[in-house]
DNA sequence: GTGACGCTTCGGCGGCGGCCGAAGTGCCAC
DNA sequence: GTGGCACTTCGGCCGCCGCCGAAGCGTCAC
């Protein structure tokens, strides 16, 4: 390369970091929003504890991954957002047929569907439970969808009704349409799904299912669900 | 590896095509929505164009670039809308540090400071002309970046009246924030970037400059924005 | 036809990077 | 203290991939 050009250098080197397989599969687990410990990481990708603790080195050094340590646990989570949208964004446009595979087991079947009925995205909800509920705001007149992705004014009405506070201020557009992998149409994400998604869970709307990224809606969510949103509950199920 | 994940493969084999300074420098190239010979990126890239006919070849079968055959010129494109915003949302990923280097030569510096005034982003406005577009649009009412980012119903007759026609029934969405790398600021992408960016182009508001993305402002179009969008003559230079 | 040109294929080279196991470091429990 | 545990560092192995030049193929100009 006689012209060294910069940017492309940088853009090659920020896909690098993603263009392993086992530094993938550690990105798309933390897309829980959550941080994991090395070893769980390592156990998950089925790499030995040095192998995944020289790919965590490079995670943080590339910005991507931030660390805490504890003791004698190196917990690491995603850096922000923005890192969580790459990923995402990424990781949308992988062809369905690629990512869709038959269960091997009982087991992973039931983890599966629980997934795709609700989980969450990084910091906001996903499934059909997230679509369920980006459709309940865009049928109501609170979010649109047509013209691009936004709240209404009716919109940021709702949120402080629905007692979930929006931070309007902030640098972190309010919503963001982020592309669903399971069901392959927009989610509501941003600094709004992110509120929804946090005052869910704080509520007991929703729980955390199992281990991992799953959510279900408690009764008392579908109620809560219902009145605010006119959603059916058949539809949370 | 032993339990294999065919989502983190995807991503990885995804990541892996960006991930090379040579093929990133191709994508960033074509990033202008142009279609370009082999020849031409294998110039561009400083590498053999035994090389760079591979990448293309990868590049191709990974689904981010369309050729079309012509005589013995073989002609390459960005697959789609969707390609490019991938390439560029990771673009803007990269540290704004790592892409600002100071100019080599006089002609580097003019050609750069053309393409931070005007230049197309795939198939709509970026740089400064831009942002003063997008900033225009939002400060009549046109557009919405308070709450996401979203034309308002005054924003789609708006686009109506000048004579700029909006596909509304399309799947593209029909308004889309991309994050301007030299502006660091996000500019109207989406349907409704590509249609006022191929109106400009048309009707002569615009006009490209040199070989590359550069675009200027005609003194036509300076009429024009100041009369449908109140933009002073002294932003657009 | 003849030569020039754009691109592709192939062989070979070199370097990078992911992987592991072994050894080492720090932390915690008992 | 003593052992166990989580993680890191190191050395070495292996395979992949980007690079080039040479040769080949099709197209175009004359």
């Amino acid at each position: 390369m006689n012209t060294e050009d910069p940017q492309a250098a940088g853009l090659a080197a920020l896909a690098g970091l993603i263009a392993d397989r086992t530094r993938a599969a550690c990105l798309l687990a933390l897309l829980d929003g959550r941080a994991w410990t090395a070893g769980e990481l390592a156990r998950r990708a089925g790499v030995a504890a040095s192998t995944l603790s020289e790919h965590l080195g490079k995670l943080v050094a590339g910005g991507l991954l931030t660390e805490e340590r504890q003791g004698r646990h190196r917990y690491v989570r995603l850096a922000d957002a923005r890192v969580a949208q790459v990923v995402e964004d990424l990781a949308a446009q992988v062809p369905a047929a690629v990512v869709r595979r038959p269960p091997r087991s009982l087991r992973e079947a039931s983890a599966g569907a629980a997934m795709a009925r609700g989980r969450t995205c990084y910091d906001h909800l996903a499934g059909r439970l997230g679509i369920v509920l980006t459709d309940a705001l865009t049928r109501r007149g609170l979010l649109r969808q047509d013209t691009g992705f936004a709240l209404t004014d009716a919109g940021v009405e709702w949120f402080g009704a629905a007692g979930v506070p929006l931070d309007l201020g902030g640098r972190r557009p309010l919503a963001r349409a982020c592309l669903d992998w399971t069901e392959r149409r927009p989610h509501l994400a941003g600094a709004a799904g992110a509120a929804l998604c946090r005052r869910a869970l704080e509520a007991g709307w929703c729980v955390r299912v199992g281990s991992g990224r799953a959510v279900a809606v408690t009764p008392s969510g579908e109620r809560v669900f219902s009145d605010l949103l006119g959603v059916s509950r058949d539809d949370l199920r």
